[in-house]
RNA sequence: GGGAAGUUCGUAUAGUGGUCAAUUACGGGAGACUGUAAAUCUCUUGCUUCGGCUUCGGUGGUUCGAAUCCAUCACUUCCCA
């Protein structure tokens, strides 16, 4: 993997850039489509790669591995191939899921011991075998093993988590070094910077993740329930150290204006459930703002889904008859607002990348970030 | 023509003397959702100037008190002719 800076704004820290896969190449900043168990949810691949234009996807070694296993997926010549899609994949690594599984699993230093939320069954992530699955997955860019730490969260907590996530971290990238790709295309390992709401914290996390020397570095443990304030301001503790040349990746964030923020603070990749769990569950994202399909203000109202939008779905549907899907319990209006939600973020994400190149990020950003956040 | 059962807040239901503006489901309205245990979850759903007011087919009655008991009328369903 590598990566490349083509443009460097001058008001803020945002930039643009490329990173070269052995799966193509992504522009960022980039958002990345959530596909947690190898289905971007109610998504085709190929709508996803000639609508949507996604570059990049995510699968969860977590969910992958209980199902369908790791057998299965080395059957297959790993994800790519299971699913179908050729471009780039990254795989979260399962350190989401020590923070949302938090009843079901038990961490020590060796590793997290998990209870499978399937069958009840018992398993283990260290470091190591997380590396191993993520080989077996086949990931272009493969995620370390952390702690995504609660919020609130103690100090005294937040401190001995990070001190696991980082001992965790040292262990993984030794294995990384050790181990070799599966299937002949190259794989990146980022590791994490955690450390809570806690500036002091986070710098130390920052120093000991950029002196890992990866190709990427990600900032996880944000937008678990603090103020948006504390997030923009670890986001610019944490960029303030991490590396300017290798791409930086917010994980599991977020609305369109987080999206806007994290790039004027230097972010480059991104990640979120919200466009299509948001979807199916009738909310639209749109330039001018958010709809909630389900209210009956939209009931009789024949305008296009978004005048504004890039996708079909924008085109040939309407309001009024997205509506009556959502209120009838359709699968269709699932499809539709997913495809809709994801392509206005991929719409999103290259405008803030045309803007960047020519000028006019910083003129523009605070207004759009506002427009597109009020309720329609 | 004879007999039986029934009529409750949009619909279907629970409630068989006071703890009932009244159960539950659906329907309606709104909210939430941020590295997906979510096509999920939560709230709300008679009116109200928030003190109350008017409700359980209609009317009349019994009772301190009625959705609940009695009478009668209306309507509905079923069975027998």
């Amino acid at each position: 993997m590598k990566f490349k800076i083509t443009h460097t704004d001058t008001r803020t820290n945002a930039r643009t850039g490329v990173i070269s896969t052995d799966h193509g190449d992504v522009p960022t900043p980039i958002f990345m489509p959530v596909g947690t168990v190898g289905s971007v949810k109610g998504v085709h691949q190929r709508e996803l790669s000639d609508d949507i234009n996604a570059k990049i996807i995510l699968g969860n070694t977590y969910h992958l591995y209980l199902r369908p296993g790791m057998d299965i997926i080395r059957k297959a010549g790993g994800l790519h191939k299971f699913i179908g899609w050729d471009r780039a994949i990254l795989t979260d690594s399962g350190g989401f899921q020590v923070f949302s599984l938090a009843e079901n699993r038990k961490i020590t230093p060796q590793g997290v011991t998990f209870r499978s939320h399937i069958d009840g069954s018992k398993h283990l992530f260290t470091p190591e075998n997380v590396v191993d699955i993520e080989r077996t997955i086949g990931s272009d860019i493969m995620m370390a093993l952390d702690e995504c730490t609660p919020y609130p969260c103690t100090y005294e907590y937040a401190t001995k988590s990070l001190d696991i996530t980082h001992k965790w971290l040292a262990r993984g990238v030794q294995h990384f070094k050790e181990s070799e790709p599966l299937y002949g295309h190259s794989q990146a390992y980022f590791p994490i910077v955690q450390g809570s709401v806690y500036k002091d914290l986070r710098e130390k996390s920052a120093e000991f993740i950029a002196n890992q020397g990866m190709d990427g570095n990600a900032i996880g443990g944000l937008s678990v329930g603090e103020p948006v304030e504390m997030m923009y301001e670890m986001i610019e503790v944490v960029n303030n150290i991490l590396p300017l040349d290798k791409p930086r990746y917010l994980m599991g964030v977020g609305t369109p204006a987080n999206i806007i923020e994290g790039v004027a603070r230097g972010i480059d990749m991104f990640d979120c459930v919200m466009p299509t769990r948001n979807g199916r569950n009738g909310m639209i994202f749109t330039s001018q703002g958010t709809i909630n399909l389900k209210n009956e203000k939209w009931k009789d109202d024949f305008t296009e889904l978004d005048p504004n939008g890039t996708s079909f779905v924008d085109h040939c549907y309407t309001k009024a008859y997205v509506r009556h899907l959502v209120v009838s319990g359709e699968r269709l209006a699932a499809q539709i607002a997913s495809i809709h939600n994801l392509a206005f973020y991929l719409a999103l994400v290259a405008e803030i990348r045309t803007r960047i190149a020519d000028g006019t990020f910083a003129d523009w950003k605070d207004e759009a970030a506002k427009r597109m956040m009020q309720r329609l």
